[in-house]
DNA sequence: GTTGAACTTAAAGTTAACTTTAAATTTAAC
DNA sequence: GTTAAATTTAAAGTTAACTTTAAGTTCAAC
């Protein structure tokens, strides 16, 4: 099939899938005489298991050391590194994740009755309200 | 004080604090006759309730509604717009977390019986895990 | 008044994962 | 053989929140 055509049986521009195999997550791509593109079903496979491990969070770096390539096997202890990392990044992201809902229900559960009572909140309400939910000592940031 | 003590007392580089500035969340900075940034406490503050709003997972564009200014009063509604759509957002983020977690779990526990039997997974092993926690029909992507 | 640290500016660089553009070429139908 | 849609390429643009750079200026201590 032409780029078209995987494109739209992956859901994916044909821009981004130029750009994959540019960033050599697609290889062993077919071209016809005059130059343009010709993929089989394999094609769309890879395709579909680099979204799908995509949509599992991991960067497009990661995920040729994932997937076995027709040239080189599996490195099966840097793909649990790989997969192990992930996971530990998703931990400190839903921690900071609760953290941050938490905080913003209390401000705004503040913020209403302060409205009500026909006042502002405090620089120092405000600030009272990010102590109360500090971040544990080594600080997880926000990432992802 | 000077931008340094500032940057200092923040914990935020000098660099980030201009930047602040120029992008229109801290106004009134006082000059010297040469003109060096002088502050004092208020911008302290100020600047400690930028990084909460940030913490909370607020993007800088949105924080200049958040804050009262010299200038003009908080606006009640579009400040609850702001925090109920980022609550939104968060409670979206979560869940697809969540669902990646699992995925990856699934996976971690596939890759370890497989290659303990000798063998790798095939396409269709990974595709099946995607297509059993599949995104709601919505397709919650990947943000933040 | 000298000196060195701290400060000033505007502009460019960074990161990831694309998207857009422009101009040329290929393909497929007729 | 014509034509319109699809495809090709390299390079530049996009986004957010900064950081870095470079070259010049000010500050504060001595």
């Amino acid at each position: 099939m032409r780029i078209g055509e995987l494109a739209a049986q992956s859901q994916t521009p044909a821009s981004t899938i130029r750009y994959y195999e540019q960033q050599g997550l697609l290889s062993g791509v077919q071209r016809t005489a005059g130059g343009s593109r010709r993929y089989d079903g394999s094609a769309l496979l890879r395709l579909q298991m680099i979204r799908s491990l995509q949509n599992m969070g991991f960067a497009l770096g990661d995920i040729p050391a994932l997937l076995r390539d027709e040239q080189k096997a599996v490195d099966h202890e840097r793909v649990m590194t790989t997969l192990n990392g992930r996971l530990e990044d998703i931990d400190t992201l839903l921690a900071s994740l609760q953290r941050q809902r938490d905080q913003l229900h209390a401000l705004r559960c503040l913020l209403e009755s302060s409205w009500e009572a026909g006042h502002c909140l405090s620089d120092e309400q405000i600030l009272a309200l990010r102590d109360q939910y500090l971040q544990p000592p080594d600080s997880a940031g926000n990432q992802d």
